[in-house]
DNA sequence: CTAAAAATGTTACAATATAACATTATAGAC
DNA sequence: GTCTATAATGTTATATTGTAACATTTTTAG
């Protein structure tokens, strides 16, 4: 089977993928007219060091040994920006956050996450979408914004026996 | 449009609806040779109280006035077990718990949650699965057990022009 | 330059969840 | 029935995650 895109290649240009995402990022503050001040940066910057979700406080650690002062609300409300604006996830499952590679249209978002070493991919299936609209507007029910949270294996730990040694 | 057996009714009998989910729970314990003790299944209870989700610390409260000396892990603990066994799911994005109506098949869950009531309604729709498999597994990645938590309006709610009024 | 607004600093605390060990209740062997 | 191993619950303390409220600083707009 051909991978697609949704996981990254273990030996991908992640330096460049990161400052892609951060252009990408510093352009849509721009066109949007806010500010992504060098707090807020750092924190998008910390959040893509991996394709791995992390929790406030690993960010706040991080902070906290390169400004004096960084607290609890530091963090979450450079996050609060950056999710408002489409450009990290929370994963609810893990009380985490993620970068989002598809800032611009807005989405609830569609991830598998590696039980084993965290790795997490975001779809944007429409079919994932439509076959959740279907089934809810039999329902009755108005859809707002669907999350999907998908645990289980990526391709590397999958085909290295993780998870059923 | 008509509606599926999704939502419950407003006027659905509910004392009958909980006391079915408690007598399947007492059924489905007894196969498996394990106890729905006493507090277990007041928990439960508490749980089907409603159609909505409820939080760890709403069911403490309640047992506190019930039992001397209920504390956090009286109610995780028997949450953990509720869990394990397919009686309960727990709503990631609202922390909080609700009950299956159907724990036999173990599923991850497919929740349609009302952002202005609460009203939650467990959805087990095969498609919804299915696009989730087709597309994580070209992805390469293994499924174990895929959440899916819906924010939206339920029928009530998004008829009386809740959310955008 | 100055006033208003936005962002950040700072302190305190709320809400959710677990660790660790003591005690009590239950089931099965005998 | 009694004893013992196991399961369940009680109890205390603490970890983790997230917010409230107000002070200060920085930036923008006039």
């Amino acid at each position: 089977m051909t991978l697609s895109t949704a996981f990254m290649d273990t030996g991908h240009d992640h330096a460049n993928c990161m400052e892609s995402a951060l252009d990408r990022a510093s352009a849509l503050c721009g066109e949007r007219g806010v500010r992504l001040t060098p707090l807020r940066r750092r924190v998008l910057e910390l959040v893509w060091v991996g394709h791995k979700p992390l929790g406030a406080y690993e960010i706040l650690d991080t902070l906290k040994a390169e400004r004096r002062g960084a607290a609890p609300p530091t963090v979450y409300r450079a996050l609060d920006f950056l999710l408002q604006h489409g450009l990290v996830h929370r994963i609810e499952s893990l009380n985490s956050f993620v970068g989002c590679p598809d800032p611009l249209k807005p989405h609830g978002g569609q991830f598998l996450i590696c039980r084993s070493c965290g790795l997490t991919a975001e779809l944007n299936d429409h079919r994932i979408d439509q076959a959740i609209r279907n089934s809810a507007n039999q329902a009755g029910f108005a859809v707002g914004r669907p999350m999907i949270e998908i645990e289980g294996l990526c391709p590397y730990c999958r085909d290295a026996g993780e998870g059923s040694p």
